[in-house]
RNA sequence: GGGCGAAUACCAGAGUGGCCAAAUGGGGCAGACUGUAAAUCUGCUGGUUUAUACCUUCGGUGGUUCGAAUCCAUCUUCGCCCA
């Protein structure tokens, strides 16, 4: 019996994931797993360059538009998520594609992270006050006492890290760096990763038209729709914080906007960064080869 | 024609005798990443393959000085003001 396969279609935002997916989800007859901390959100499609209605129709979706902008969400319940879906997915056929860019999500599927605890509010607002108070020395402080391995190992200046450290200490009981074990989980299906990689100059040609699409959508609209919910973490997100900040009078209009396209070309490259340290990431070129071949292209 | 002011690295902009290859910001480049990841954080950004080292830079030229981006003279360009 032969074991069910995942395609996962990645690279840098604004590379033209979605057309290609949905191209060959279309043709494979499959549906599409979508791997992105945002298009996930309900109520953001324009900024977050989520799957159009018609591209929605087109093949069924999973994992966009699902969630209210105020539900937290995380890899690790993205990793469960989607593993719980695939089974019922295979039914249908036995190949399936998942296609996004935010590489961890990614690698939670593909991967696995560890278990650990999910932090509970009253175990986050403690830490969370000690930070405010002590400021990050004393997260380290306390991150020493309870777990040194972390301490040596966290990156130092970097104070969500620390938080996060020491909160799965308290959380534990017991060291965090005790819970990781650094070891792949082994899946009962086949994965294949394959990246598109454009020259950086097209890349970036394509990401400041498309931050010009978005403004010529209604960009702005949207994210005055959703300005009062922009604490939350789903809207700490490149395209909205540059319209938050114009709406506050902190910057111009057109400021906000160049910033918007120069931060999400930083995006493009820290995903790019990542790529390139995966070993087992395939050209786009490669699939529609094998596609073509095999008469499905 | 006269008076004043300005000229600094990719850009903006500090620095006004030694601690200056030159603050800071922007931009650019590179990287880290195990439950907020479109997040969070780091490094580099004159040259010399490494450097607590050397070399070349602060509009041009010539001086003063042990020592100049910083002082003087002069030239050039730009801005403002008076004709």
């Amino acid at each position: 019996m032969k074991r069910p396969r995942l395609i996962v279609i990645t690279g840098p935002t604004g590379s033209g994931k979605t057309a290609i997916a949905i191209d060959i989800a279309s043709r494979l007859g499959c549906d599409i797993i979508s791997a992105d901390s945002r298009q996930i959100y309900r109520g953001i499609p324009i900024g977050t360059a989520a799957p159009t209605p018609e591209q929605l129709a087109a093949v069924p979706h999973h994992f966009v538009g699902m969630l209210d902008l105020d539900t937290p969400y995380s890899a690790a319940q993205y990793e469960a998520d989607v593993l719980s879906l695939l089974p019922q997915l295979w039914e249908k056929s036995p190949v399936q594609v998942m296609c996004g860019g935010s590489m961890m999500y990614i690698d939670a599927v593909c991967d696995g992270i560890d278990d650990l605890p999910t932090i509970s509010d009253e175990v986050r607002s403690r830490v969370l006050a000690l930070y405010e108070a002590e400021g990050l020395e004393g997260v380290r402080r306390r991150l020493r006492e309870l777990d040194p391995v972390s301490h040596a190992r966290v990156d130092a200046p970097n104070p969500r890290r620390n938080i996060h450290a020491l909160e799965i200490c308290i959380e534990a009981g017991v060291p965090a760096s005790s819970l990781l074990t650094g070891r792949k989980k082994e899946r009962p299906f086949d994965i294949e990763k394959y990246c598109i990689d454009l020259p950086r100059p097209v890349l970036f040609d394509r990401i400041n038209s498309r931050v010009d699409a978005m403004i010529e959508a209604g960009l702005e609209e949207e994210a005055r729709s959703v300005y009062h919910l922009r604490h939350l973490n789903s809207l700490n997100t490149v395209g909205y914080k540059e319209m938050f900040a114009y709406f506050d009078g902190l910057m111009p209009r057109d400021t906000a906007i160049a910033r918007m396209a120069k931060n999400t070309r930083v995006y493009a490259k820290k995903q790019i960064t990542w790529l390139k340290k995966a070993a087992d990431v395939r050209s786009i070129d490669h699939l529609t080869r094998t596609l073509r071949a095999d008469n499905i292209l």
